[in-house]
DNA sequence: ACATTAATTGTGT
DNA sequence: ACACAATTAATGT
């Protein structure tokens, strides 16, 4: 048995769906800054998250991106298995934020174990309504608030995925996250570090 | 060690 | 938004 599975998963799966899903997922790492699912391809199986982050991008017609939330441990993709479900492709871009353990689950087993397994029906409900309502948060930011308090939230979230004051970012990479422009950002960071709320060295951002 | 190049960041218009 | 300067890192000789 997989530890992490167990350690993540283990109070909400029963015993037998448990031992199903070490059977017959397929283990995986990912390093950090590699795709999951570049937008347009069809999804064959649907990804449990066990160690990392992994961010969840919109991209425009010209190729550029919006980040929409992250998925962290524990979470699984919603909008793989609503691709899976009907064999679409993706609507979206998935990178792992850092370096990433999945256990992939093929699209049958999961259909099977929605009519076997209370406890998986009500993770894919659960997990469908978690990202509902982090989509809403991602909507909220987006069309009411502005790019500085954006920006603020952004580095934030990154403190936290990264579990450390010292982010490795460039202006330019976070520019293209918010979907901005690399001198807006700088220029924003460059307030807050006179407000004291970071410090700026070079690739590095130091939240205080 | 030095020169060259690329990438990142800062600033003015 | 665009252009350019300044600074730093990376690479080759």
């Amino acid at each position: 048995m997989i530890a992490a599975l167990q350690e993540h998963f283990g109070n909400q799966f029963e015993p037998e769906l448990l031992r199903e899903i070490n059977q017959v997922g397929t283990f995986m790492e990912v390093e950090a800054g590699h795709d999951l699912i570049r937008p347009g391809q069809y999804i064959r199986s649907m990804p449990l998250l066990l160690k990392g982050s992994i961010k969840v991008l919109r991209p425009d017609e010209e190729g550029e991106e919006l980040l929409l939330y992250h998925l962290d441990q524990g979470d699984t993709c919603a909008m793989t298995m609503s691709c899976c479900m009907e064999s679409k492709k993706s609507a979206i871009h998935a990178v792992a934020e850092t370096p990433a353990a999945l256990l992939m689950i093929p699209v049958a087993k999961m259909e099977e174990w929605s009519t076997r397994y209370k406890s998986w029906r009500n993770y894919v409900f659960a997990s469908y309504h978690h990202r509902m309502m982090e989509l809403l948060e991602s909507i909220d930011q987006i069309a009411f608030q502005q790019l500085d308090e954006r920006l603020e939230r952004y580095l934030d979230d990154q403190v936290q995925i990264a579990g450390s004051r010292e982010l490795q970012l460039t202006h330019k990479a976070i520019a293209s996250d918010l979907h901005s422009n690399r001198v807006v950002i700088s220029r924003l960071l460059k307030k807050m570090e006179q407000q004291g709320k970071i410090k700026l060295h070079r690739s590095i951002i130091e939240v205080v």
